[in-house]
RNA sequence: GCCUGGAUGGCGGAACUGGUAGACGCGCAAGACUUAAAAUCUUGUUCCUUCGGGAGUCCGGGUUCGAUUCCCGGUCCAGGUACCA
C-alpha cells in the first residue's frame, strides 16, 4: 500500500466539499429540508476540547447520514459570544471582549474547519455582533409589551470588596469571592425578570417532544407544581402568608417560620428583637442555598418576638426566622407542624418547641404519611385528602386562605451588572420611570469607552458615549439601563435567526418559520436540561402566542451527546485535565481521531478519554484501504453468507446511526471487514461499506469512492443500498438447552423444525439426557428460534 | 440536601420487547514471516477448577423456568441546583 497522506487527502475533500454547490444547504427548497442543529458554543480563549470535537463530530455524522438519505441538511454553527469569561479576560488584561472573542472565534473556525464537518459557513452568526442582538432587544421589547418582562427586588451575590455583584461560579466553596477574596453577602437589588411563570402550565405539556425521558422528567421536577392551601396568620397588625401542602395538619402548628430575608421581618419584629434577627440574617446572607436545604447541617432558627395567631383554632404561636425555609420558594414563610414534618421536628425537638400529634398512628413521631385527624376540633376523622378539602374551603369562607397550586419554577432573572452582554433596551426618564427604546434605534449599541473594572457602578455607567447617545435620542435627565441581558437571553430564539442572519428586515422569513422550525434534531449537553432548554420553549411559546408560529414546540427531537470526562471529572482549564484534539488530528488525521472517538463508547453516554486503543482504528483504516487497492473476489460457495452479511450490515447501521449508537455501526464495518477479508466481496459489498462509512469518516470514504471505486460524484450524494430482507433470514437456528435455568447446551435445527420434534430430539441427546434421567419434568418452555428449557423435580 | 443519570473481563465497551453474558476494538500470550526489529498475518484470552464442573454483569434482598434487563433497599461516581453557558 502506499503510505496514506491523510493531510493531503482531508484538506483536499474539505475545499471539495466547500466548492461543491449540490453538498450545500439549498435555502429555496425548504420542504425538504432537515434542520440539524447542534448548540453553539462559546468561544472561549483556550482551544476546542476534546468535549468539543465529540460534540460536533457527533452532529456532523449525523447531518451526513441524513444527507446521504436525501435531506437538504441545514447544519449551521454560531458563536454564544457574550458572557463573563472575556469580561473577566478584560478585567485581567484590559483587552477588551470584543477583541478576544474575535481572535478566540478566529481560532476556533479554523479548528472547526478540521473536523471536516459540513457545517455551513454563510451561516456563522454570532451572538455578540449587533446585527444579533438587535434581535435579542427586539424579543426583550416584545416581551416587555406583553408585560413578560418585569422589575422586582431580588437576591444577588453582592462582592464587598469590588462592589459588584458576582456570580454564583466565581464564589469558592468557603464563600469567599474568587477574585477579592471577600466574603460574599446576599444583598436586594432591583432587577430585570422574565415572567416564565406564566407559562409553567403549558411548559409542562410534553406531549409534542421526541425527547429523553430523563430531559422530560428534569424539567417537570425543575418547574415543580404542586397542590397545596395558601393561609394567612394573622398577627397584631400584620398577616403572614404561609403555603402548605399539608393543611390537614394545620391544628398541629406550633409556630411559623419565615425565611431570614422576608421583607415583613422589617415591620414585625419588636425593638427588643431587633439586633439579634438582623444579626442572624447577615449570618444567613453568607450562606449558599444547596447548604440551607441540606438535611445533613443542623437546623438554626431564631424567635422573632412576633406572635401570629391560627386562623383555624385562635391558638397563639410564636414566629421564628430560619434560614431552612427559602424565600424564593411558595410564600417563603411555613407553618410549622413538628409532629408531621421531619425538618419542623427536628426543629422543634432542638429549640424546645411544642410538638403535638393530629394524624393517628402507632409509629413514632415525626409521622408524615397520610391518615386520619385527630385533634382537630371538627374535622376529627376525616383523612388527609378529605380534610384538605374541606379545611381549604373554610379557609376560603373565612377569607384567610385558599387552595392553591404552586410552581417551584421562578421568574428568569436576566438582568446583569455586567459589561460583555446584550444591552437591555431601556432608558428612565427623568422621573426614573422605565421607557422602552423604540424598535428604530435598535441595535442599540453596547458602548466601548467603558472601564471593566469593578468600581461600584456597572461597567456601563462609566461611558460618555452611552449618556451621550441617550441624551440625543431623549432629551437631558434621560438615563440609560445600565445592566446587560444574561446570555441565556440570546441563545433562547437562536435557532430562528440562522437561517436569515444576514437580512436586517426581520427575525425571520414567513416560509422559514413554517418549515424549518420546529428543529429537526437539537443535540446539547444535558446540563442544559432545565435551563436553556426550559428557556428555548419558553421563548418559543411565547413568540407563537404573538402569531410568529403556529407549532407549539421548538424542537422536535433532542440528544444529548455524552460528557467527555479525562480522569472521571470533567474537562476544565482550571482542572488542568483539558485534552487538546489537536494532537491527534495532526498524528492520525481528522477521519481516525472521529471514528475513534465514536468508537470509544456509546454516543450518548460519552465516557473518560484514553487515546490507549486508537491504534486499533488506524490498523482498520489501513486494512481497509488495502483491501480496496487489491480487492479479493467472493468466494462462491459462500454467496449467502455474504449476502446476509451485507445486508445484516446495512440494515443494523442505518438503525444505528438513526439511535446515535455510533459505536456498535465501527463494530459492525469492522466485522463486515473481517468477513469479506477472509472470504472476498463483490462491488455491491465494497461500495456499501465504504457508503456506510463514510458520516464517521468522511474524508477517507470520499477518497475510496473515488479512487478506488472509481466514482465522479461526491459519496455524500450517493444514497444506501436497499436492505434485502430475505437474504437475512438464515434456514437453520441454534437453541439454548436449559435444564432448571443453567444452560447445559446449544444445538442447531433447522428453522422449520417443529416444537415436539426439537423437545423429543433435544431430550435424546446425551448431554442434556444425563440431566433429566431419574427426575420428573415439569414443565418444558420453548421460545421458538431460541430457547428449549425444562424444569425438573427429584 | 434535592432532582437526574451511571456502574458488565486487565481496559473501552456489546447484548432485540426478560431468553446462549463478554460482539467489536485495545492490551496480553503463543506462533508465522524476518539476520533482527517494526509492520503484517494466524491462534488463544471473564475468573476459579481436582477438567466432572463451579462462580460471575457495584452490594444485599425479591419476582420468574430463566434477570445485565423488572421490583425493593443500599454503596460509590457523574451532571444540574436558577448570575459559567
Amino acid at each position: 500500500m502506499q503510505s496514506y497522506d491523510f493531510q493531503g487527502i482531508e484538506s483536499k475533500w474539505q475545499a471539495a466539499w466547500r466548492s461543491n454547490p449540490k453538498l450545500a444547504f439549498d435555502p429555496q427548497n425548504l420542504d425538504n429540508a432537515f434542520y440539524n442543529l447542534v448548540m453553539f458554543p462559546y468561544p472561549s480563549g483556550s482551544r476546542l476540547h476534546i468535549g468539543h470535537w465529540f460534540n460536533y463530530s457527533g452532529i456532523d455524522i449525523f447531518g451526513r447520514f441524513k444527507k446521504m438519505q436525501g435531506f437538504n441538511v441545514f447544519q449551521p454553527l454560531g458563536y454564544d459570544s457574550f458572557g463573563l469569561p472575556a469580561e473577566n479576560f478584560a478585567i485581567k488584561t484590559n483587552i477588551a471582549p470584543q477583541d478576544s472573542t474575535a481572535k478566540n472565534i478566529k481560532i476556533m473556525n479554523e479548528q472547526i474547519d478540521g473536523i471536516g464537518g459540513m457545517f455551513e459557513d454563510k451561516y456563522r452568526m454570532i451572538t455578540s455582533s449587533p446585527e444579533y442582538y438587535k434581535w435579542t432587544q427586539w424579543l426583550f421589547l416584545k416581551l416587555h409589551k406583553a408585560g413578560l418582562a418585569f422589575q422586582k427586588e431580588a437576591l444577588v451575590n453582592w462582592d464587598p470588596v469590588d462592589q459588584t455583584v458576582i456570580a454564583n461560579e466565581q464564589i469558592l466553596p468557603d464563600g469567599t469571592a474568587e477574585r477579592s477574596g471577600a466574603m460574599v453577602e446576599k444583598k436586594m437589588m432591583k432587577q430585570w425578570f422574565f415572567k416564565i411563570t406564566d407559562y409553567a402550565e403549558d411548559l409542562l405539556d410534553f406531549s409534542e417532544l421526541n425527547w429523553p425521558a430523563k430531559t422530560i422528567t428534569m424539567q417537570k421536577n425543575w418547574i415543580g407544581k404542586s397542590q397545596g392551601t395558601v393561609i394567612n396568620f394573622a398577627g397584631e397588625n400584620f398577616e403572614i402568608e404561609c403555603f402548605t401542602t399539608r393543611i390537614d395538619t394545620v391544628f398541629g402548628v406550633e409556630y411559623v417560620v419565615l425565611a431570614p430575608e422576608h421583607p415583613l421581618l422589617k415591620t414585625i419584629v419588636p425593638e427588643s428583637h431587633m439586633d439579634q434577627v438582623s444579626e442572624y440574617q447577615n449570618q444567613t446572607a453568607l450562606k449558599s442555598e444547596i447548604d440551607r436545604s441540606s438535611t445533613e447541617l443542623e437546623k438554626t432558627g431564631l424567635f422573632t418576638g412576633a406572635y401570629v395567631t391560627n386562623p383555624l383554632n385562635g391558638k397563639k404561636v410564636p414566629v421564628w426566622t430560619a434560614d431552612y425555609v427559602i424565600y424564593t420558594y411558595g410564600t417563603g414563610a411555613v407553618m410549622g407542624v413538628p409532629a408531621h414534618d421531619a425538618r419542623d421536628f427536628i426543629f422543634a425537638n432542638k429549640y424546645k418547641l411544642a410538638i403535638s400529634q393530629v394524624i393517628q398512628s402507632d409509629s413514632d413521631l415525626p409521622v408524615l404519611e397520610h391518615g386520619t385527624l385527630i385533634n382537630s376540633d371538627k374535622y376529627n376523622g376525616l383523612n388527609t385528602s378529605e380534610a384538605i378539602t374541606a379545611i381549604s374551603a373554610d379557609l376560603k369562607a373565612m377569607n384567610k386562605g385558599e387552595l392553591q397550586t404552586t410552581y417551584r419554577l421562578r421568574d428568569w432573572s436576566v438582568g446583569r451588572q455586567r459589561y460583555w452582554g446584550c444591552p437591555i433596551p431601556i432608558v428612565y426618564d427623568p422621573e426614573g420611570q422605565v421607557v422602552p427604546i423604540p424598535e428604530e434605534h435598535l441595535p442599540w449599541e453596547l458602548p466601548t469607552d467603558v472601564d471593566y473594572k469593578p468600581t461600584g457602578v456597572p461597567p456601563l455607567g462609566s461611558s460618555k458615549q452611552l449618556q451621550a447617545n441617550v441624551e440625543k435620542i431623549f432629551g437631558p435627565g434621560y438615563r440609560a439601563e445600565f445592566d446587560t441581558l444574561d446570555a441565556f437571553v440570546c441563545s433562547s430564539f437562536y435557532l430562528n435567526r440562522y437561517a436569515n442572519h444576514a437580512d436586517p428586515s426581520q427575525l425571520a422569513t414567513e416560509e422559514q418559520m413554517q418549515k424549518l422550525i420546529p428543529v429537526d434534531l437539537y443535540m446539547g449537553g444535558a446540563e442544559h436540561a432545565c435551563m436553556h432548554l426550559l428557556y428555548v420553549r419558553f421563548i418559543h411559546k411565547f413568540l407563537r402566542d404573538q402569531g410568529l408560529f403556529t407549532c407549539n414546540e421548538p424542537v422536535k427531537r433532542l440528544i444529548h451527546q455524552g460528557i467527555i470526562t479525562k480522569d472521571g471529572a470533567k474537562m476544565s482549564k482550571s482542572k488542568g485535565n483539558v485534552v487538546n484534539p489537536d494532537d491527534y488530528v495532526n498524528k492520525f488525521g481528522a477521519d481516525v481521531f472521529r471514528m475513534y472517538m465514536m468508537f470509544q463508547g456509546p454516543f450518548t453516554e460519552g465516557g473518560d478519554f484514553s487515546d490507549e486503543g486508537i491504534i486499533g482504528v488506524l490498523r482498520f483504516r489501513d486494512k481497509l484501504l488495502r483491501f480496496y487497492e487489491n480487492p479479493k473476489e467472493l468466494d462462491a460457495t459462500k454467496e449467502s453468507d455474504y449476502k446476509r452479511e451485507l445486508n445484516s450490515l446495512l440494515e443494523k447501521s442505518i438503525k444505528d446511526y438513526e439511535n446515535f449508537q455510533f459505536n456498535t455501526v465501527m463494530a459492525a464495518c469492522m466485522e463486515f471487514y473481517n468477513f469479506i477479508a477472509k472470504h472476498g466481496a463483490e462491488q455491491n459489498g465494497l461500495e456499501s461499506l465504504i457508503q456506510i462509512l463514510a458520516p464517521l469518516a468522511p474524508h477517507l470514504a470520499e477518497h475510496a469512492w473515488h479512487e478506488l471505486l472509481g466514482k465522479t460524484e461526491s459519496i455524500f450524494l450517493s444514497q444506501f443500498q436497499e436492505v434485502d430482507k430475505s437474504a437475512l433470514v438464515s434456514n437453520t437456528c441454534v437453541y439454548a438447552i436449559q435444564v432448571n435455568g443453567k444452560m447445559r447446551a446449544s444445538l442447531e435445527f433447522d428453522t422449520a423444525a417443529e416444537k415436539e420434534s426439537i423437545i423429543a430430539n433435544v431430550s435424546q441427546r446425551p448431554e442434556i439426557a444425563k440431566y433429566l434421567e431419574g427426575k420428573e419434568v415439569v414443565k418444558t418452555i420453548f421460545v421458538p428460534g431460541k430457547i428449549v428449557s425444562f424444569v425438573v423435580k427429584g
